[in-house]
DNA sequence: AATTGGTTCTGAACCGTTACGGTCCTTTCA
DNA sequence: TGAAAGGACCGTAACGGTTCAGAACCAATT
């Protein structure tokens, strides 16, 4: 009887002692943690569904910095976090359903991913984070079209009318390369769709034609990614005075890409990132700054708070606009450009 | 039935069809997963127990890189990791009993912590990593003892007789300060007893009298501690012509607290570290390299390959002395001192 | 002595799934 | 035509705990 186990005041010491004794000769080797789960229908655990492949996660600082404050809030609470692997290539969704969790943390998934689907069809409590608030789960998330909205103010202000935007990927297949209007607006990915329409609303109220501006998307996300983008737009335009990252890390390589070209920052070129991370920081990068930590902490409480009648609930972080020495006025001065090319 | 979930060959496509199409008007949510559990007796995840608070982990570059390989492995194998909190502080070892896993790896935990101890005391396979080989349960690691007195024997060449050390926490309890033999010898962590063992074996074969050797001790890992501890060995001893740490992050953190002082790496002084983190490289930093991704991969590798009959096995990877530019000859030439106090 | 109250202990039901063996029906071949 | 073989389908028994109802026991009260 596991009472002796458990409930150690609901039988005599004497008969716990006798119980615990004969179980320890017959070599039994305590409570089976899933049979407990099961009939408890506690799992003691919560998922957390990443898009990328589970080790990449822990190379994108953001990534990592959101995974701590989940672990932190998971901490708190006692509960363990499966990280579930939800390889973006294959369709198996077999790993979410074999996950025995008691709910789900969905970071940062194209919309349209089989496994968050999968994931919504448990009937567990979910929270979605960087993804569309669906209505029917909790959401955290940060504004990310009114945060990329005021750095694109503060480039329009310094002058930058002659743009080129490097962006991560949009979309669940591979487009390493220029993206159209329309791949824009239908980007699967919502944190990236919004930051393109930020920038996109400011620049063309500055008067600017959003459709010729080169947009170019790469879908791994690292500096090289950075580098080879902030590339191809100054190959196509070198003209451009700005280069506007979606991501620190895209950032980070495209001054890599500038400097070997000679291009002095913000001198000569303007670049700006996202996210706010430590390597952008010491670079010193004009950013916007975002509580990482704090959304995946946020991210925990919610899902692991049992108080069900207050959901759905949506939670907005706020973003902080970092000036940093990477975004300066344009080469020969702002005036030039009024009546510009 | 859920034969019609998941063995659509042992049934007519009439009868899933019908089955599916009931299940879903009853709403029924798919096959439990811990039902399946139990019966199966398969938790399709593997737990990963780590001495820190779990959040911490994801500060320590290395324990990233370990992360990073585990994942990686588990990946591949299409099983999920669970994190499971271990609170160092608290001797609740419930999380341990708790977790529906198929296995257990743990990563650097004092060799007398209660939770390792549950964690050996459930029937399923354990991998230790960076632990003592226990001989019962598969193990992976490197030649701490062997790598560190490499380096001690880099630094004897050069001429470095006058030292000082910092090191990591040597138990559970905090020991902020100088470290006697004694407590070196009977430090709880595998990895930093036999790194300065190695220093130890190196330095007394030079001629130097170890229990002289100023040893610091801190309980945070982090670059302020090693900031803290450099200065405390500075201001016991400010003829230290090296501060020998026992990791990189304390090391960039002893450089910090160097250049403070006004002192020139390696001119004034010699720092060294050791994991071969990112940030040590870009600094140049003179340490051990150690395969902490490959570290993680193989624990994984080890824990899910099933070959029941070679247990247990013990794999020990390989490391590398990097000679970076904050090694040098003691001030004044390394002649200076052969006669030396 | 019978009722009441309380504690300790026992047994059975249940959690939801998969494995297994048995029934039934159809097909194949002597 | 009958027997054997095979496929489709179905019912049931674990898996290993927790929970809960009620039995058994003892002591105190009426």
């Amino acid at each position: 009887m596991s009472n002796a186990y458990n409930r150690p005041d609901q039988l005599s010491p004497e008969l716990r002692r006798r119980v615990l004794d004969t179980a320890r000769r017959l070599g039994y080797p305590g409570p089976d943690p899933v049979a407990r789960s099961l009939r408890t229908r506690k799992a003691g655990a919560v998922g957390l569904l990443l898009t990328e492949n589970l080790s990449y996660a822990f190379r994108d600082p953001a990534a990592i910095g959101f995974l701590e404050g989940l672990a932190l809030a998971c901490e708190d609470a006692g509960t363990g976090l499966l990280l579930v692997p939800a390889n973006p290539e294959r369709e198996d969704v077999a790993s979410v359903h074999r996950a025995g969790v008691d709910g789900f943390v969905v970071y940062s998934v194209p919309d349209d991913d089989p496994h968050l689907a999968a994931v919504l069809e448990r009937p567990v409590p979910t929270v979605v984070c960087d993804q569309p608030d669906l209505g029917t789960v909790d959401r955290v998330g940060i504004d990310d079209r009114g945060a990329m909205y005021e750095l694109a103010k503060h480039l329009i202000g310094l002058g930058h009318r002659r743009i080129g935007v490097v962006c991560m990927r949009l979309a669940r297949d591979r487009n390493d390369g220029f993206v159209t209007p329309d791949r824009q607006h239908a980007a699967h990915f919502h944190v990236q769709r919004n930051r393109l329409s930020g920038l996109a609303e400011a620049f063309s109220e500055a008067g600017v034609d959003w459709s010729q501006v080169p947009v170019v998307e790469r879908f791994d996300h690292n500096m090289a990614s950075g580098a080879s983008g902030a590339a191809q737009v100054l190959d196509r335009d070198p003209q451009v005075t700005a280069l506007i990252c979606t991501s620190d890390v895209l950032a980070l390589g495209a001054m890599t890409e500038a400097a070997r070209r000679g291009l002095r920052v913000p001198h000569d070129i303007t670049v700006t990132g996202f996210d706010g991370i430590r390597a952008g920081e010491e670079a010193g990068l004009t950013t916007v700054r975002q509580p990482v930590l704090e959304k995946g902490r946020a991210a925990g409480k919610l899902l692991l708070d049992t108080n069900e009648r207050s959901r759905p609930r949506s939670v907005n972080l706020s973003t902080e606009l970092i000036i940093g020495k990477t975004s300066g006025p344009p080469r020969g001065g702002a005036e030039e450009r009024w009546f510009g090319p």
